[in-house]
DNA sequence: CTGAAAGCGCTAACAC
DNA sequence: GTGTTAGCGCTTTCAG
């Protein structure tokens, strides 16, 4: 292991000359901070980060706190992290992934008791959350992907959901469907008050009483069973409806079967939306339905990006807002002439 | 930030015996022990790690090397991480993730140099990956999630491809089917010589072999559209295949879309495997794939326990294999009588 | 502009 | 058994 010292031996200076030729730390003469540089590359020399870090109380690592999967995980929250891996390496830091596993504020404090990270990236972040509670009065940097209910000055990375409920009701009304219903998230395998689903829930609403359009809401199927009964219940209690957003794959599927169990068809039928999963889920469906693409490796290197920023200069909140990509499928066309089926 | 120090005084020791009563590396008076322990209690101490990294040469850090997504990334890849994170997480270590941006060997080497991690877990590991040879070279400790062609002594996790092959053969031989055909993993998307890709092929072809099942390979769909063709031209070729075992879920679609197309019906004429996709994505499939689904986490998990391993002590190469899960589904069947379609 | 020296928090010899 | 001392490799005063 060649060392600081090896490079300042080569280079005839004095270690803190070394050190300061090689960060800029403090004026240098060019020819000297050219001979270290030498040595430096010569010696394939790699700052030990441990010994920087112990002096300088900043290590350039990053944790991404990670919670245990509950109904299994998904490509998203998978994107999250290796967007932010890859955002915290190309500015120079590393990515730390910790698993929730005793609880997140225990895990919390271990994990920012060791000294080891400088900033914290909290995923999962719920309405309610009390980590970031934690960590701000702990005084740790973090900033969030997603965000709480108020998030005040914190800095988060979030999807848009106003702008997805508008770009979806949008889509939908502009094609001359009436009446949309929206499949939400189903409440377990998520926290309570979770985040995207209240919000995505808000939003809907709110969209389609601004475009005029009726709206169905309520139904939280989680898997393929309930997504077909949700499907049933749904148009025996409102026939009209011609559009659905689902936010859960599998009740996706569930849907499908269903409608293809009452001899309707889709597109013709029902325009049928995917909202918040990957462009890839939503090519196993047949017709490929138009789905509403989280941008998830988008807000893991956001979030990794506002943190850094944040660890590295003070200034105003990092807040950010990113819509879901509409990819239109197959799934989407007219209403039937009369609407309804 | 309370220290080793502030432990020491409060506890009236000196700070090495401090360390030591914390760390049992030295005999300890119990009462002394005691004391210290208490004051470290009531204190809220948190070893630094970096002074102890600096110190020890060992930061209970291991780094996750990862590849850069090719053709999008999977549940699997996050399953290993995840994996991998927890179990390093119940042993008191610590997981980086190190996506491979400039190159595999230019980030070991970056890596490795920094002095942060102990040891590196390799993934999608090709058969004649060229990272083993330069950890091994540069002296620093690793185990692999996969395998080289030949991994000699090198610490690895694996699929069980013999057996997952044998199973699955098992499973349509079982229900009377004579003659099987594979569609392996595209070429595209995946590192040349992808061990799993290459491992699956002949481990099916010698499992038919023995099995006495007539066995078809050669197709490598990659996406729906090339699984359509590739069952079209299966069929053109072969018609009296009953037994269609894919590896990519994308061309499951593919194949199950031309089914439909030809007027056939899964399972009444077509067994349909899904191989190392995961249960999750077999669900969003009508009729319900069977599946042999990859134990991804359960891989993650031993390579982290197996590199931990090795970096407390040494021993014999610790190398394990381990099968998919057969979870059988609704796309199995007996042939029809005669077979062929 | 450069060098010498102190010290980050901890572990590990070495004395007592 | 316990305390004292010397660093790990680096950054950062402080002199020169």
């Amino acid at each position: 292991m060649t060392s600081l010292r090896d490079v300042a031996e080569r280079a005839r200076v004095a270690v803190s000359t070394a050190s300061a030729a090689l960060n800029g730390t403090r004026p240098v003469a060019a020819a000297t901070r050219r001979r270290v540089e030498r040595a430096a590359a010569e010696l394939g020399y790699r700052p030990n980060l441990l010994a920087r870090g112990l002096q300088s109380k900043r290590t350039r690592i990053l944790a991404l706190l990670f919670p245990a999967p509950r109904g299994g995980f998904g490509l998203t929250e998978m994107q999250f992290a290796t967007g932010a891996a890859e955002a915290a390496g190309e500015l120079g830091y590393h990515l730390l992934l910790s698993p929730e596993s005793a609880g997140p504020i225990e895990e919390l404090r271990h994990l920012t008791g060791l000294g080891l990270v400088d900033g914290v990236l909290l995923m999962e972040v719920a309405l309610d959350d009390e980590r970031p509670r934690f960590l701000a009065e702990a005084g740790v940097p973090f900033a969030m992907i997603g965000r709480t209910r108020e998030p005040g000055t914190i800095d988060y990375a979030d999807i848009d959901f106003a702008a997805t409920a508008r770009d979806a009701v949008a889509h939908v009304a502009g094609l001359g469907h009436r009446k949309l219903a929206l499949f939400n998230l189903a409440e377990d395998g998520h926290p309570a008050g979770y985040g995207p689903a209240v919000r995505a829930g808000e939003e809907f609403a709110r969209a389609a009483r601004e475009r005029g359009l009726a709206y169905v809401a309520g139904f939280r199927p989680g898997s393929a069973e309930e997504g077909g009964k949700a499907f049933d219940d749904l148009l025996d209690a409102h026939p009209d409806v011609t559009a659905l957003a689902v936010m859960d794959d599998r009740a996706a599927v569930g849907v499908i079967t269903a409608v293809a169990r009452r001899g309707l068809r889709i597109p013709e039928d029902l325009t049928l939306l995917l909202v918040l999963s990957s462009a890839r889920v939503a090519e196993m469906f047949h017709p490929r339905l138009t789905t509403l693409e989280p941008p998830s490796t988008e807000l893991g290197r956001l979030g990794a990006r506002m943190l850094i920023d944040r660890l590295q200069g003070d200034g105003p909140p990092r807040q950010r807002l990113v819509p879901c990509r509409l990819v239109v499928g197959d799934s989407s066309a007219p209403p039937r002439e009369g609407g309804g089926s």
